[in-house]
DNA sequence: GATTGTGAACGGATTCACAGCA
DNA sequence: TGCTGTGAATCCGTTCACAATC
């Protein structure tokens, strides 16, 4: 029965949830594929083999019960319960990524009930005039404690905004300390074994792509 | 003979592009397909068939010319002309944008001969106390002269770094101005003529594609 | 009548495998 | 011999089209 599922699958996910939590504000008691696909941009034949990787959660001739698929899909995607990200890196971009982590509806949506629980809860540097110190609550520790912390904290996520030759250190690092999955904001690609699941984004790798539409 | 070329392969030459100057600068002659791949995480099948979209840069039983591929690489991409880059959205996040853009090699790669051309030449904001301003040289206008500014520094990408709800009116001003390409970083499905090519960075769903994996 | 769930068809991207050339 | 360039084969994701169901 457990079909492995694609990664463009998994990526889509969010995209669906971001949908149908937009259809419950607007108080939509179902929505249909066309629905979504319309609001996604995709079509509404893949939304729904999309869907079928998790299960069968719509109704013949219905659609989908937007409460139900908002809470299958936030169960799939495992932020119904508490998951502890780290960021290892607090110069501007780290600083900025913080902010916007904290602030926005990623890490807490409450004038909707159900609040996110990807939480960044530990921050990583080693500049010794932050280490020590808080931003809005979140504790700044040393690298050298990234271990430590992220077994103590249960942290399984990590984010990676370092310069580019530290890059491949910390990730090594995280590898080891039995973090499952890596944000990469720093332009290298990273060596790390497969149980670790990686993403990259490379702001140089965007832009130069885009420059050849330039023409 | 244009065969139209896929918009992966396009995603993938700046990578090629920053291998082949990492083996520049170990002044290696010649790379093979194989040491691409190495490098690059890919296989060298896809690194050969990748290069013919765009012509025959190697040489059977040699491999490629450093220098000559590089020299290529930077005119596919366009990076050997000047493209200019404009920055909308002065907060947290643009003003780390604009400080990693600004400092980094993407804009400027000295020790090593050609300055990249892909160069942040203007920011837009609403803010009137920092509109006027400067940024290390690069001056911040408001919003609304954005076409104008457009027009007048040739501008061809944007980078969009607005709170989620001014993103869409942002791009379609883009659009109307004549800009190419888009740089999204608002948590929002952008809505633009298919002329413009937009490419699409946001944390919130990519953090929520790894909670997938945290099991 | 409407809309889901899905096997089958399709299409596009990756990999294979080898001919051709230095 | 070594490595590129490429047609053929394969793999994988998307779309189609329709039976099942509300």
């Amino acid at each position: 029965m457990m079909k492995r599922i694609p990664d463009v699958v998994v990526r889509r996910m969010p995209l669906y949830l971001r949908a149908v939590e937009d259809f419950a504000r607007r108080e939509h008691e179902v929505v249909s594929s066309q629905e979504l696909g319309d609001w996604t941009g995709l079509t509404p034949a893949q939304v729904r083999k999309d869907f079928t990787f998790f299960g069968e959660f719509g109704k013949q001739g219905i659609g989908y019960n937007v409460k139900f698929l908002r809470q299958q899909l936030r169960e799939i995607l495992r932020i119904s319960e508490n998951v502890h990200v780290g960021l290892v890196g607090f110069g501007n971009l780290g600083r900025a990524l913080a902010h916007y982590l904290i602030d926005s509806h990623v890490t807490d949506n409450p004038e909707f009930g159900s609040p996110d629980k990807l939480r960044v809860t530990a921050a990583f540097d080693v500049d010794e005039s932050i280490v020590g110190t808080d931003y809005r609550g979140m504790p700044i520790f040393h690298v050298d404690r990234l271990s430590e912390i992220v077994h103590e904290h249960g942290i399984k996520i990590i984010v990676i905004a370092v310069p580019a030759r530290h890059a491949q250190a910390v990730a090594t690092k995280c590898a080891e300390a039995g973090v499952k999955a890596i944000l990469n904001f720093a332009p290298v690609t990273l060596n790390v074994p497969d149980e670790v699941k990686v993403h990259h984004t490379d702001l140089t790798l965007e832009l130069q792509s885009l420059a050849f539409y330039t023409a």
